[in-house]
DNA sequence: CATTTTGTGTGATTTAAATCACACAAACAA
DNA sequence: TTGTTTGTGTGATTTAAATCACACAAAATG
């Protein structure tokens, strides 16, 4: 297995939780490497969702299809970002969204059982993982404030905000499927 | 201070890390319990938030107010639900949030300072903690799904299946204010 | 008790955004 | 390189929901 691959997944849980060379060693064996091409799908609807993914390069889109057979961006993702269908992995249910790769790179694979089970072993690991779920839960928060009461305009502006180099680097459709506004109002906006 | 209300504690942490009579001793010395009125605030925008709350009993809405001086509602609370201004606890900044009391009941008032401890002393409350948060993440991308592609037929819908009581206690206009409608439509959809 | 405040339904009107329908450009594939 | 798919702008039209404007009922208040 490539050091490199996991040099960057120490140096992420290091800015949150220090842990030293014997923990790491133990701690990286929970973990598997996938090499993902464009237009490759890391899960579809129906699947059982195996794993949480930490990207270690390249771009993904979280998607879902509602019945009219339009599609919502629920999450991007790029380096050093987790992804999954965060309801069903974490109960264990039936995918009810996909992961499209967006631009080819790398991820690490992360089951549930050893998720759990590096948390159970490691306070350090359930440390780590509370800090990301702290900033996962606020980030969506405020999502949730932006949906109710921002206006189309705003919630881009705040998109390329928070997002500046997704900007530049995704067709603005998809921004607009993340935003929950029309692909031809989104065009409007920037005029 | 009243036993009672401790217990109401422990037994809801048991449900997720079992904990034994010593460590309870110790834990419970972090919280403290307030008694809360009908419209009082126990946060006002501007204010340092100060606490997380634990609901022991009564009704509660945790809300924002835009530009326009519309109110939107974040959160309702009930027994056994946490809440506060997450955003600003979470990073220690001024609410941007209000809390209000809906229904007269209590509260235990847990500071980040004191979670944190209870965190790093017991492995145990990290994982609880953890668990909250990560049902907590799993219902907030839930919303946003409503949020995203949602009628608000469909909204109305889901909200009395999630929460059939609170359908019944509190006044249809703060559900329209909670799921981004406005009162006249909601009025309208169960004709 | 009377009276103010708060909640709720319902019609009429407005409005923002979705949808439909193009044209054209850029990227990709054969 | 040529055709095909994918992305993007922009006008015209439709539509769902917001807003405005009431009436009345229920609850809280003095």
């Amino acid at each position: 297995m490539n050091l490199y691959y996991m040099e960057k997944l120490r140096t992420h849980i290091q800015h949150i939780a220090p842990i030293n060379d014997e923990e790491f060693e133990e701690i990286k064996t929970h973990f598997t490497v996938k090499r993902v091409r464009k237009g490759q799908y890391l899960l579809s609807e129906g699947d059982e969702v195996k794993h949480e993914f930490f990207v270690l390069s390249g771009i993904y889109k979280v998607f879902y299809i509602d019945g009219q057979e339009k599609e919502y961006i629920l999450q991007f993702a790029q380096e050093n970002w987790w992804m999954s269908d965060y309801p069903s992995f974490f109960k264990q249910k039936d995918a009810t969204m996909y992961i499209e790769c967006l631009v080819e790179g790398e991820v690490l694979c992360l089951t549930l059982q050893n998720r759990e089970k590096l948390s159970a072993t490691f306070h350090k690991m359930e440390h780590f993982f509370r800090v990301k779920l702290t900033n996962g839960y606020v980030a969506l928060q405020l999502r949730i404030k932006l949906l109710l009461s921002g206006t189309p305009q705003q919630r881009y502006e705040e998109f390329a905000r928070l997002y500046p180099n997704l900007m530049q680097q995704i067709p603005k459709k998809l921004i607009a499927e993340f935003l929950g506004v029309s692909r031809e109002t989104l065009s409007r906006l920037y005029q």
